[in-house]
DNA sequence: TGTACATCAGTGAACGCGCGTTCACTGATGTAC
DNA sequence: TGTACATCAGTGAACGCGCGTTCACTGATGTAC
């Protein structure tokens, strides 16, 4: 029963999005009263809570599998992320929007979402860390500007905690900002501000995700 | 009264987002029957067009502003309108999630609020058309993929549209990329995906700005 | 084999709330003669 | 200068809707003796 309750939320919250999901609703498609819920769900906000870990879930599963389709290769293992996530992004709109989009508004995330998050970075970062574990791409010297000291023990920071130690500070940074694009394209294709812009997405995206590994300095 | 409903409607937006803008609540703050505000205003969202259509405005003008402020150096021009967002969004939280975040849900936006979006975008492509118009900055050539055939053509239609003729296909996609960087950027701060991760957003996105105008190869 | 009891999933009614939108109306203002 | 009229901003009541949450309850099931 429990898992039917989530099961028909998330239904729900696939055809008209976070604030169209309602107990109410919920139970009146289960063909049982509004409190009868309630005996298997806290509160709207908790039911909530379980389809984002869920939704977490999810797409961290289906990028982690894209990704050991993918072989060793640290470039097709990006390739393979990247791609995973825009492929679930685009066949879950409504639970990409309530992951990266708007916050729910009064709705405060608990910390349960942090770790299931995490599994959908950590196919992001992986590739970085192969590249830096065995051969890098040929060195191009690029004339960077130069970094704040905080940055740097922020990215030094991460490094541990992150099991990045023998990637440099500035290639950390530069995965953040690819992470930040990555998100940053798929919210806009999927939120429409691309529209009359890019005609080919697919080809858009695609073309994105190798300029950034090259920028990444992905080993191939 | 017109404007008095549109100023306090901006006032309940920014105060609890665009779910919680109820044309009952305005008329309320306004001391005025829910009804009267039909005599100015068609619909709630007609109502919420004109916010979208507004935001977009301020926004677009505080850019263009700093950007004014900045003179004539395009990597200046850059970073004035990237830090000109990047304030405005922090200071207008809501407004930008109503702009950039999760489409309304059943709200369809009509085609009056492109040209306000299209004016924001402007001030990003502005470094890039500057940087083509004028000497560019020492040539690094990077061994960087090939581009498919369509992304090209898509590349020269931009170019064509946006005043950019002379700049390189290439450039104008990695342009693309870096707008959906910066909103990117600016989305995972405000929507919390980087705590805990971040220790310093301004040294970070002005870290990002400053890589981004490396790679767009923007003239100093 | 049969009775007494506990468990507990689901009921039904209610509380109190807010919303968008419509519609016939009042009553003050300003204009025309 | 004074009356008749039109305009139109704002009223008040209503329609019909949905929501989250609480609470005392029924009645079937399964267990214990």
């Amino acid at each position: 029963m429990h898992a039917d309750i989530v099961d028909e939320a998330r239904r729900q919250l696939a055809t008209g999005g976070a604030a169209s999901l309602s107990l109410r609703a919920v139970a009146r498609e289960l063909g049982v009263v509004s409190s009868a819920v309630y005996r298997y769900v806290a509160s709207r906000d908790e039911l909530l809570t379980l389809l984002i870990v869920e939704a977490y879930g999810r797409l961290a599963a289906d990028a982690e599998q894209a990704q050991a389709a993918a072989g060793d290769d640290p470039r097709a293992r990006w390739r393979a992320a990247c791609g995973a996530i825009r492929r679930w992004a685009r066949a879950h709109p409504h639970e990409y929007a309530l992951l990266y989009g708007t916050p729910v508004p009064g709705y405060a995330a608990p910390a349960d979402t942090i770790g299931p998050a995490s599994r959908v970075y950590e196919t992001l970062i992986d590739p970085v860390r192969r590249t830096a574990a065995g051969r890098r791409a040929p060195g191009r010297t690029r004339a960077v500007h130069q970094m704040a000291p905080a940055l740097t023990a922020n990215a030094v920071r991460l490094a541990v905690e992150l099991d990045l130690e023998h990637v440099d500070p500035r290639r950390i940074l530069d995965l953040l900002g690819a992470v930040a694009e990555v998100f940053g394209l798929v919210s806009f294709e999927l939120f429409g501000h691309t529209n009359n812009v890019v005609d080919d997405h697919d080809a858009w995206f695609a073309d994105r995700v190798e300029a950034m590994a090259d920028a990444l300095q992905l080993a191939r």
